[in-house]
DNA sequence: ATATGCAAAAAGGTCTTACCAGTGTAGTCA
DNA sequence: TGACTACACTGGTAAGACCTTTTTGCATAT
C-alpha cells in the first residue's frame, strides 16, 4: 500500500483495528494523545479528529483532564443513527410500528421463555404501576410507564438488541403521539387488560400465547392512533 | 445557558440539530469550513472535530477538494457498529438471528399482503438463480443471491424500513458466516425447498403461512451455522 | 504515622498561523 | 469553437502556544 486515503482515516482504521482486535481493550484507557503522536506518527490534528470519529461511533469515551477510555457500544449510538437512518424516506407511523410489531412479538416470546423471577416480579410491579397511572392523571406518566413495560419484556428476552431497537423506534413513536393520548376510558381499561394477558403468558411461560397478546395489544394500540389522527 | 460542555460538543449538537430539522438537506452540501467557523464562532479545530464526529456517525461525507455534503444514513454504519456493539459475546449470532427472524416473519406476512405482480416475478426469478447457484458453485453466489432473495420479500412488505434494517443486520450475519457456508447436498436441497415454499404462500397471499414458512426456514439456518461452529 | 493541602505534572480543549493537495471554473490562447 | 492553463476555493496536515481540568505526589501540620 503506497498511502492510505488521508493520516486521518488512516489512523482511525487501526485505531479501530485495535478495539476490533482487542489490543485495546474494552473499558481500558488508551495512550494519551501526546504518545499516540509518536505511535501513529502524525500530528495531533490527525490523532485528534480520529478520536473524534471513534467518538462518534461511541466507541471512545473522551473527558478532559481524564484519559480516553475505551466505552463499550451501547444501545445510545444506536439511538443516535435510527432517526437519522429512518428520516430519509418520510416514515409513517403505521410502518414502524410494524417494525415494532415485529420486534416485540418476537421480544415477548422470548421473555416467555427466558424470563427470571426477578423480571417477572417487575413487570408486575410496572402493571401496578400501570393502573395506578391511567386511573389518576392518565396521559403522559401512563406513557412512561406502557413504554417502561414494554422496555422490560425487551430486555426480559435475553437479547440487548431488543431493548436497545425497541428504545430507539419507540421514542420515534412516542415522539410523534405526543398528547394524542386522551383519557379514554374503555381504552384504558383494555390497555390494561392486555397489558395483565401479556404477563399472564409470560408468568406462564406460554411463548405462543405471549406473541399472540402482545401483537393484538399492538395492533390495537395503532388503530386507535389512527382514529386519533383522522379526527383531529 | 453559560456554556455548552465544549465548543466541539456544541458544535457537533448543533450540526447534527441541522441535519435533523432538515436545515442541512440530505444530499446538499454545507458550508466550507472556513464559512462554519464565522457561524459558529468558534476556530478551525472544533468545526473539524464536529465534522469529524458526524463522519464517523456517517452522517456526512467529506473529500477532499469537494464541499462536504451530507450523507443519507445507510446500513453500512450499521454494519460497522454491530460487530462492536456484541464483541466479546459468543451468542452475538444468536441474538443477531433472532432480530433477523422477527423482522423477517413480519416482512413476509406483509409480503404475503402486500406483493405486487413484478415483486413475485422477481421472487421467481431470484428462486431460478439460487437454484442453479447451489447446484453449481454454492457458497459464495448462493450467498449473494440468498439475500437478494431476502431482501426482495422485505422491499415486497410495502415498508421500507424492513429492507434498510434486514440489510443491516444480515449484513452482519453473512459477515460472520463467512466461509462457512459448506457445499451440503442434502441442506442445499431443503434451502431451496424452504423458498419455494415461502414464495408460494406469497404468491397465494397467504400470510399465515408464508411467516410459518420464513420462521422455520431462519430457524433451520440459525441451527446449521451452530452445528458449524460447535464442529469447526 | 496519618491526614491535610497545595503545587507541579499530565491530559484533554482550543486557537492561530501556515502551508500542502485536490477540484472546479473562468479566462485565455490556438 | 475547443482545449488548455492558471487561479480561487475547499479540505488535509503540521507545529506551537496557551488554557482548564484532573491526577499525583510531596511537604507540612496534626
Amino acid at each position: 500500500m503506497v498511502d492510505a486515503p488521508t493520516s486521518t482515516q488512516s489512523v482511525f482504521q487501526q485505531m479501530l483495528g485495535n478495539v476490533q482486535s482487542g489490543v485495546w481493550e474494552t473499558g481500558a484507557q488508551i495512550p494519551s494523545e501526546r504518545s499516540l503522536i509518536e505511535e501513529f506518527g502524525v500530528s495531533r490534528i490527525a490523532i485528534r479528529e480520529a478520536l473524534s470519529m471513534l467518538r462518534g461511533l461511541g466507541v471512545v469515551e473522551i473527558s478532559h483532564g481524564r484519559r480516553t477510555r475505551v466505552k463499550s457500544v451501547d444501545a445510545g449510538t444506536l439511538n443516535h443513527l435510527l432517526p437519522l437512518m429512518l428520516m430519509g424516506g418520510q416514515q409513517t407511523f403505521d410502518q414502524v410500528f410494524e417494525v415494532r410489531l415485529a420486534l416485540e412479538s418476537q421480544s415477548a416470546t422470548l421473555a416467555a421463555r427466558r424470563r427470571t423471577p426477578e423480571q417477572l416480579s417487575r413487570l408486575d410491579e410496572l402493571l401496578t404501576q400501570f393502573r395506578q397511572a391511567m386511573n389518576n392523571s392518565g396521559d403522559r406518566a401512563a406513557q412512561v410507564v406502557d413504554l417502561e413495560f414494554h422496555l422490560e419484556i425487551a430486555r426480559a428476552s435475553a437479547n440487548p438488541l431488543f431493548p436497545a431497537l425497541l428504545e430507539a423506534f419507540a421514542g420515534f413513536v412516542s415522539f410523534a403521539q405526543k398528547e394524542s393520548c386522551r383519557n379514554d376510558a374503555a381504552r384504558g381499561e383494555r390497555a390494561i387488560l392486555a397489558h395483565e394477558s401479556i404477563v399472564d403468558a409470560i408468568r406462564d411461560r406460554d411463548a405462543d400465547r405471549a406473541r399472540v397478546e402482545m401483537e393484538s395489544h399492538l395492533r390495537y394500540s395503532m388503530t386507535r392512533r389512527i382514529e386519533v389522527e383522522n379526527v383531529e
